[in-house]
DNA sequence: CCGTTTCGTGTAAACGATTACACGCTATCC
DNA sequence: GGATAGCGTGTAATCGTTTACACGAAACGG
């Protein structure tokens, strides 16, 4: 392949020159720029970005390691932190830590050998030591919507606290009173955090807190299923399944499918994470939806403060409640009211829910 | 950050046997090899990739760019792509064109600066003088999941001729005259056979062939609602609409959904694509699958072979349809097959249609 | 008219690994 | 015991860029 040297022949000039034509770094004659572009043109040269990289020591590149490529909610931050990113002129290279701690350190590792100039985590649940030496080396590392309890890394996320708080007054306002949840895994900030807020809304609506109602799964179809199984299968089944993100509220849709049980007659089902396909499951699945886009935005953003070596303050952003049909029918506006207890701070109407239209009619 | 010399000059050895210890390519003492290794852990020493490739003419990595990272079939495919490739010890780097000539392009040549050792494109409609300058100069690539027209380059992909003809075939069985397409992109392998397909299994099975049944999209969500919905303005609109991607029969149900549309009642659905999801839509979506599994895993081996400079096969696998219920209650065995001609080459029953339990009960 | 900028260009030294080649030492074989 | 092979190790060239530095010519100011 044709190098920096054979244009340099070619259009008679050293390889300083063509360097200097292709990065416009130094200024250069028209007549020799042109000369230069030629031999470009006609050689087919593309520069070696290897060697670059190695004398500059810059790949213009980020790495994002994502818990499931196969998750929606990740396909969507992903896409968004792409779109970000090559605006900034970097290109992403995206592993999938299938929710494996070892795989993640796979792609860390390689990542960090190929020089990316920052790395974006999604950390699996287990603190690796890959993990805590980056970070104690201080290399530009951020998090992407999970934290690691005890790591002191810039952290971009969502908080979900206020939106399941929401949830739950509007379940209590349903006249539901046995809930469980399926969380994540305790270890991650999503895991805990959700689970955390679930109980303190559950408490606060007045609702009863029973261990046999709090499932923890592992953020993948199976565990949601598997949950949903045991669940059902209480002396005492709750009337509502929470599943903690998109993919166990597929799970739980699955097993209660396959009892060919009724939603919400027989049980209702509401999951964090909105998808596109929510809307179209009988009956549409309330979902407590992530600001996705600016999550990959602002944490590409925080990406490059720390490549420019500035000091960057973590990010919590809000989800928020999209009301369906899944939990049972809203029904008008009015009534129920005085079942339920208001969620914190809200006004007359109950906070500041979204209301989708209740489908066709 | 430490290189080989400062863990040279710990370890009291040349950097030739640092670097002999850590790709073991010659003997070396036990007794050194472990002051090296020691030395190593002391610095946390950390490879680089990018000396390393530069030096080897190789980087270990290989570039995919997919179509739609938001479309579900895609983020499988690349899932597949990945765990093969790195149990061949490679890394994959995606890039997403979506679905725009300019962006595949940037990627492409990203990667290629970059120095992939290989490159699985899904190419873009457009042929871009890009494409074909890489083609001519006959590095490692192969198409994946879509052919273009003229261009010689190693495809793996899923034929669904027989799937498409055998849907036909079924929905004719059901009585159905009336059926439109929504096509991809007619440069597209994928968008141009799959309506030859069609065509021709409307015609086999009897069934009119109405120019203005014939859809053109773009493989996105909202093409597939636009043409839904010019399908159902028309003065007699069809009974059936088959979307040939699973975005579009996304933006399809949207639009009828919006309409207040019964399925199959007012309108019968079927996409091209299986997703997790279309078993719980209401009612389940009937769908043509691709071996997506092995798309990717073939694909990836396809390359390796090119890599290692040896010749490769294009190889095409065959999708099959699976029949649910939204375009229509496929009753009992019998019946209704009087009315239907028989799919090429098919038995009594009607050929080896996949059919799936009809859901709970 | 001569010193001093300014401008365009070239030469050569990095970047951090791998690896061909050379070298000294020990064991082996006649 | 001396030639020889084999083994472990070191020296230095190399990969393809960027870029600090130097240099000659032209322009400019006093």
């Amino acid at each position: 392949m044709a190098g920096v040297k054979d244009v340099a022949r070619l259009a008679g000039v050293s390889v300083a020159t063509v360097s200097r034509v292709l990065n416009d770094s130094a200024p250069v004659t028209e007549e020799t720029r042109a000369r230069v572009l030629a031999a470009v043109a006609e050689l087919g040269y593309r520069p070696n970005g290897v060697a670059r990289s190695l004398r500059t020591d810059t790949t213009r590149t980020v790495g994002l390691v994502i818990g499931d490529i196969l998750n929606p909610f990740f396909t969507e931050l992903a896409r968004a932190v792409e779109d970000e990113a090559r605006s900034a002129g970097y290109s992403v290279v995206i592993g999938n830590a299938d929710e494996r701690p070892g795989r993640q350190d796979h792609y860390v590792r390689t990542l960090l050998e190929q020089r990316v100039d920052g790395l974006l985590l999604c950390p699996t649940a287990e603190i690796t030591p890959l993990v805590r030496d980056v970070v104690r080396d201080g290399g530009p590392l951020v998090f992407l919507d999970r934290t690691l309890p005890g790591l002191d890394v810039p952290t971009v996320r969502a908080d979900g606290t206020a939106a399941i708080g929401e949830l739950v007054a509007h379940l209590a306002r349903l006249g539901h009173r046995r809930v469980a949840f399926v969380s994540g895994p305790a270890l991650l900030s999503t895991g805990r955090e959700r689970t955390e807020a679930f109980v303190a809304a559950l408490r606060a609506n007045g609702l009863p807190v029973r261990p046999e109602y709090l499932e923890a799964g592992d953020f993948q179809a199976a565990s949601g299923r598997a949950s949903a199984a045991r669940l059902l299968d209480l002396p005492e089944p709750p009337e509502v399944i929470f599943a903690g993100d998109n993919l166990m509220a597929l799970g739980a849709l699955d097993e209660i499918r396959a009892r060919g049980l009724a939603i919400p007659g027989d049980v209702g089902l509401a999951s964090y994470d909105d998808v596109p396909w929510f809307t179209h499951v009988d009956p549409p699945v309330t979902a407590i939806a992530q600001p996705v886009q600016d999550l990959g935005r602002r944490a590409v953003r925080a990406l490059l403060e720390r490549i420019a070596r500035r000091p960057v303050e973590p990010e919590v952003l809000a989800a928020r409640l999209v009301v369906r049909r899944s939990c049972g029918e809203p029904g008008p506006d009015r009534g129920a009211e005085d079942l339920a207890v208001r969620p914190l701070g809200a006004g007359p109407q109950g906070g500041d829910l979204t209301k989708e239209g209740s489908g066709p009619a």
